[in-house]
DNA sequence: ATCCGCATGTAACCCGTTACATGATTCT
DNA sequence: AGAATCATGTAACGGGTTACATGCGGAT
């Protein structure tokens, strides 16, 4: 999870949690009490950063100049943070980073995540690019490990079943990633 | 992912990782460099421990009295280590944890892990005992997930779209431990 | 005036990562 | 003997967790 020693100047490379962050700022300038809430109001509270999490990582995006406290407004006990256009950049280019077919799997909430904040902000080609890139390496894995399934010749059963659920559960990844790339074609728009 | 402050004497309540390194050690006996290229050899390298992380995390166990160093065999430049009558209690209560249906789908990945080190050590029946909590766990899930769904009245598409795709994962996740359950059941030996 | 919720922050701790260091074995 | 591999270990660093501290604001 770290990315280990950079060390010397401002670290580039922001972690996952911060380029959330980011993301969350350039949809809508929010303080870091702002986010906490909708972190808990999100579709099942999975993650709720504590504050000792939060509020370092607004500060270092703000000293890499990513973000910015909204200065005139109001009282100084609420830091409403808006992105600077080096962060508007660099919340686009996250956006845009390509799906790495090796590590697609274990990074599909990551890039679940980058998919719901692609909308109002990318092209619908860009989306549907993304998400045939992300199709495509799930096919990879799932052609991968059906080989190596049947090649496999364990002499326990419950490791053959346990893969089996990531076969499962990736090829219902697969699926919906189809579906989804059939849905956002057919719509050009959507009634009321 | 940490624990947290607990102090003093020696914690009790071992990390993830500690949890597996004990199974694979009550499993056959290792020294960090058998473990280690267990690890590489799994089905897909999903997650390479890194000698920072194993050789002290085994010292913990050690130091806890779960595991010892085999004593007479040879070199001393090889420590292969055997589980403690107080490691296989440890082991053996952590695979008989019960399943917690609010955690089940983030835990899912350790269920699984669970799952492949129960066999052989546990009954057939507490095998299926959780299996099926597990599956009501995800049931439960899925439900509230789906009433989540059909209520919720996004703006947007995508984050609809993204429920959706948590809806399938675990719904898939679901079928499989049912069909698991099933051929667990049905299964009293297997053919040559 | 006080009490409670908003809001930000900090200290101690834990553990994993990278990268490096260092013995022992084995092969040639 | 020297090289490659086996095998264990350590230091610096990053960042998350819990738990606590602290100020401001509005309600009673």
């Amino acid at each position: 999870m770290g990315q280990g020693k950079v060390s010397g100047m401002a670290r580039q490379q922001l972690t996952v949690f911060e380029h959330i962050l980011l993301g969350l700022i350039c949809a809508t300038p929010s303080s870091g009490y702002d986010l906490k809430r909708r972190f808990a109001s999100t579709p099942i509270g999975v993650y709720q950063p504590s504050s000792g999490a939060l509020y370092p990582a607004l500060r270092r995006l703000e000293q890499q100049g990513l973000v910015q406290a909204q200065p005139g407004q109001s009282a100084r006990q609420r830091r409403v943070y808006e992105p600077t256009e080096a962060g508007r950049a660099a919340h686009l280019a996250w956006l845009r980073m390509p799906v790495a077919a090796a590590t697609a799997p274990g990074d599909l909430g990551l890039h679940l995540m980058r998919f719901v904040m692609m909308e109002h902000v990318l092209s619908r080609a860009e989306v549907l690019a993304f998400l045939r890139s992300l199709a495509d390496a799930l096919a990879v894995f799932v052609a991968d490990l059906e080989k190596y399934t049947i090649a496999a010749d364990f002499p326990d059963r419950h490791p053959l079943l346990a893969l089996g659920h990531g076969l499962d559960v990736h090829r219902a990844s697969l699926r919906w990633a189809e579906r989804t790339i059939a849905a956002l074609s057919a719509a050009d728009d959507a009634p009321a």
